[in-house]
DNA sequence: CCATTAAGAGTGT
DNA sequence: ACACTCTTAATGG
């Protein structure tokens, strides 16, 4: 579950924030960070854990019990769920500022999702009392986290629907503009390193048939591909195949 | 630095 | 889904 195991974080990238304060840090779209002006959550601050997890280190094991909650300071991950048949379904990705823990929290005393660093990470926690006293304190920060859970209900009912009516290639488009609008691109290609069997998990199909559409995709000239990196080359054509069917998602 | 090996991409059946 | 080839990344001398 949570890595007490900390390898100091050697060759890659620069990661040497030691224990960013919640004040100093740059990430706006935490809702912690975005609620500091008031006292309580200023102060609630200081319960905050540091974690660092390394690439491919599984950080929350979905039937776990609840302990707590964790905010991406750094990172990427994936959040994926394990199917009937021991397919692993991505569920979401997540970056910097995100969220993840929060479905196994109420009344749930499980962990629903497991969650994976696709990157090497840091990640903030706070124990499931800690936060469970801020939201019954603090109704500035309870607000948002209200919208915060609608607008994840929404999208996971979004992805359901996607799943259900979209063909395969339409998936594996939807899915790539997905990773491009949340991760974006560098020098033209996303900036997002999956492997096609983590694009076939996210897309609810397999390995081959990821492959395939995106060899499609290629020939076509709509996307190029490099190893594992992907660039989308004309991406108003890939929006509108899949507007046309009227399930383009903004999850 | 090069050579060996392992992992992942891509394709045909 | 499986078997196979090819490419690239990781490892170790």
């Amino acid at each position: 579950m949570i890595s007490t195991s900390n390898i100091t974080s050697t060759s890659t990238k620069n990661i040497s924030l030691v224990n960013t304060a919640c004040m100093a840090c740059t990430n706006e779209h935490c809702l912690i960070k975005k609620n500091l002006k008031s006292p309580v959550v200023s102060e609630f601050t200081k319960q905050r854990k540091q974690i660092r997890c390394k690439k491919g280190q599984q950080f929350i094991m979905e039937g776990a019990p609840v302990t707590g909650l964790f905010f991406l300071l750094h990172g990427k991950v994936k959040v994926l769920r394990t199917g009937l048949h021991g397919k692993e379904q991505i569920v979401r990705f997540a970056k910097e500022g995100e969220i993840i823990g929060h479905r196994g929290f109420g009344t749930k005393e499980t962990y629903s999702i497991s969650a994976v660093a696709i990157e090497d990470c840091i990640l903030c926690y706070f124990s499931i009392e800690n936060i469970q006293e801020l939201l019954r304190v603090e109704p500035i920060f309870t607000y948002d986290f209200m919208l915060f859970y609608a607008n994840e209900l929404n999208k996971s009912e979004d992805k359901v629907k996607s799943l259900s009516q979209m063909t395969v290639r339409e998936r594996v488009i939807d899915t790539l503009l997905y990773v491009n609008r949340k991760f974006g691109r560098k020098s033209s290609f996303i900036s997002i390193l999956l492997s096609r069997r983590e694009y076939a998990d996210y897309a609810g199909t397999t390995e081959e048939q990821v492959i395939r559409v995106l060899s499609a995709l290629k020939k076509e000239k709509l996307i190029t591909t490099k190893g594992k990196r992907i660039g989308i080359v004309d991406i108003s054509l890939l929006q509108k195949e899949i507007s046309e069917h009227n399930f383009y998602l903004d999850s």
